[in-house]
DNA sequence: ACAGTTGGAGAGTAGCACTATCCAATATTG
DNA sequence: CAATATTGGATAGTGCTACTCTCCAACTGT
């Protein structure tokens, strides 16, 4: 398989293949000639991977990087896999954010083990914004989100396959990614059934 | 109060101030000269919310702008307002999606009304880039992100204070975008959390 | 033999969100 | 009241990201 024809196998234009071959987030293929290279099933895999993060996940290219070294390095990451995802996606809460508010939120939870995520300062810059626009949440909403984010959480962490370690890790940390815009779309399509049903007349 | 105690007042640069005036996303004070306008407590909050939802909600001054006339649509739109809303909100799905399949997931929901939604489209799309990839949910874990979904939408909308009608369309709409990155962070912790207490091991 | 394609590299482009500079008019201060 | 500082407003420039275009010699298929 030539470049060109990996560039018509996934839709994506071979202009922005050959872009992410130089930036090394797709692997060069197999030089057969000075001008010849050939790719495979794994090229066309992680091509449609990256293009997943990017048009899926949201994720500048950047931090797409940076997730498929998480994915990767294989075994040796697999148990802080997912705090090395976290770490490398986006939004950074913007600097100087604490996490000693979230902290205490999450500990009220009886949650452990989250401290050296970014999603804390992400919490928090989120709750001190909330606070500044005057659209905090109280305790008991807050504790519905909680249960919510841990429903999906146990999902999907009980979901892992068995199998090769590489593809464990990167089941994580894709799902990491990918489930995140499916989660939202589904509250916004909730929100406007509820909406319509439960407000017929506005 | 003066453009320059708007900025120190908010914490935005100046020149940040001055081009978000120039660009409409904060309304102009009321001049008392050529050169000297007067700023008061609804320029701190509409500022405050620009950029909360820029930083917290991640959205481009673009959708910032179509969400702000969501906003100040006020009660005509009401009814509406979710629906104006989720059309402003990026990201939008990729051109070319359609919403067959998001369609037929939703109704084996049984939830109605979320016709015209892009919400739809980016749910397709993350469907089908899931499939791509390999890594499509079972329909039991689309059931339990689906039930939490529900759960937080419900608290969403049930959450709604009575009160002036231009309010709780603020209240709605702003709150779809700033609780969206409240319920990832805690999935991401949550699923640090379930990870440390169920594979001590790795 | 020769038109067409390929891989690779460099420079160029478009959009976004600021940021810096300038200006004349107006405030403030001594 | 004179000197200095600040203001609102406009214009142009910056830095970043994610491509996209152009070129070219080496090779391929016919």
């Amino acid at each position: 398989m030539r470049i060109s024809e990996l560039a018509r196998e996934t839709g994506v234009p071979l202009a922005t293949v050959k872009y992410y071959l130089r930036e090394g987030l797709v692997p060069a293929g197999r030089a057969t000639s000075a001008t010849q290279a050939e790719y495979d099933v794994t090229h066309v895999r992680r091509l449609r991977l990256v293009r997943a993060l990017v048009e899926i996940g949201g994720l500048p290219l950047a931090a797409v990087r940076d997730v498929l070294a998480a994915v990767d390095a294989g075994p040796d990451l697999s148990m802080t896999a997912i705090g090395t995802a976290h770490a490398a996606l986006p939004p950074a809460p913007p600097p100087g954010t604490g996490t000693e508010r979230a902290l205490a939120v999450v500990e009220s939870f009886g949650w452990s083990g989250a401290g050296q995520t970014n999603a804390l300062g992400r919490l928090q810059a989120a709750l001190e914004a909330m606070d500044a626009v005057g659209l905090a949440p109280d305790p008991e909403r807050l504790r519905t989100y909680a249960d919510a984010a841990l429903t999906v959480a146990a999902a999907d962490v009980s979901d892992v396959p068995a199998g090769p370690v590489a593809d464990v890790v990167e089941y994580i940390v894709v799902g990491t990614v990918l489930y995140e815009p499916l989660l939202l779309a589904l509250r916004r399509i909730a929100q406007q059934h509820l909406f319509v049903t439960r407000r017929p007349g506005g």
